[in-house]
DNA sequence: AGTTGTCTTGAGCGATCACTCAATGCTGGT
DNA sequence: ACCAGCATTGAGTGATCGCTCAAGACAACT
């Protein structure tokens, strides 16, 4: 009442005999992720965590237990954004395949915005894990597994709505996006200027859209023409 | 005479009044490689070092001066070697495109005989780059820039060999090849099945492939059919 | 064999790592 | 006003980090 500011955690935590925590866990969240997805697992020391969450060492681990439980939310927290904006996407467009190129557009966009913008950061997160951080290895390949579950089931839908043939393999073309996707969020970290960036995209995205015209098409990699 | 099994640096080492390094500096080298590119930059430490190239630190600061400058000279080593798999795949095909298709599928191929096999070390590196580590961020993303350039004269190798249209932008096609090739190789570490990875290395190579038929394309991003 | 000078050695440097816990605050209930 | 009880604190844990250097080992010369 008093305060209209109130948050998720608040409801969740509503249990009498103690006060509010005094942190505010959404936020916290908030900047592990960006600190992570900026450096990294390994480059980013609890000292950074300290000083990027406002919160003594303590209280993190009462918190949040540990380092690498931590950034497991925070990659769960990145992977649920990232689901969300190609959801929204999706009801956006009424066209699935048209959904599936503006999502590939889209990163090049917000490259012109934000010049310092990163990588995919569950595909960082693969490449990074070493043996003793099995837990990192296993769980970004299931968020990379889930993904490609994601583009299958859009491009069923493109199936669905006559935009593909029926015999289209549409855990393949799943596959091949999803290469696109990384390669173009890798390139935009790598710094190529906006242009390139642009036509990047828009070649990966005009890929995608050329395939609803061409329904005559038997697989992704022999295109009849 | 009585070896001959000499290497390089007793060649560039041949001053009086010194022994012979008992250290083979290109196994060392080729230690540090695998090690680095199997664990990255900030996962390995000096006692995985020590370990990998049978030295002790102080043996270690004396011949490389420090862990950075040790991993500069490895990636460098990694990026000759790519390299000239690329060469060699020019000199053993008549055909620039063919060649580079067959660099796609060579990765393919290569991930059936190591299932472990790593992404690209170079792209690791630049992913993996913190501010503090600016020379292996500037490094890492002039390797790829000089990449690219070698795939941007294999086009331009491509077009005055009629292979391509006179008015094919190069430059993009290059940087859409990289962009393919850096996506398999995580596709590989990701663990890919075989099958699935096959089709995906096909999928990039057939596109390059398909190049050669179309001559009245006008651009990558819109193929005349 | 002795001399010379470089190379190797490995204990150990200060700094930082992820993490812990006894002490202290603060809040809600009475 | 007081108590009960959890959350926060921050100095400090042992381990490990990248790295150094005085001392010893050894080969190439005389």
């Amino acid at each position: 009442m008093t305060n209209a500011g109130q948050r998720e955690q608040d409801r969740l935590y509503v249990s009498p005999m103690t006060r509010a925590r005094p942190y505010d866990r959404d936020t916290a969240l908030d900047a592990a992720l960006t600190l992570f997805w900026k450096k990294g697992y390994h480059a980013t020391s609890l000292k950074d965590l300290e000083a990027a969450l406002q919160m003594k060492p303590g209280s993190i681990y009462a918190a949040f237990k540990s380092k690498e439980a931590l950034f497991l939310l925070a990659l769960d927290r990145y992977y649920q954004r990232n689901r969300q904006t190609l959801a929204d996407l999706q009801t956006a467009h009424a066209s699935p395949l048209t959904a599936l190129a503006e999502f590939l557009r889209s990163f090049a966009k917000a490259e012109a915005d934000d010049p310092k913008r990163r990588a995919c950061m569950v595909v960082r997160t693969m490449l990074d894990a070493t043996e003793g951080e099995a837990a990192l290895a296993v769980q970004s390949r299931h968020y990379l597994d889930k993904m490609t579950g994601e583009f299958r089931a859009i491009f069923d839908a493109a199936k669905a709505a006559g935009e593909l043939p029926e015999d289209a393999d549409t855990a393949r073309l799943a596959r091949r996006y999803q290469a696109n996707l990384t390669a173009l969020r890798i390139e935009a970290q790598r710094g190529l200027e906006a242009a390139a960036l642009s036509d990047l995209s828009e070649d990966m995205a005009c890929e995608i859209e050329a395939m609803r015209m061409k329904k005559g098409a038997e697989s992704p990699s022999a295109p009849a023409n």
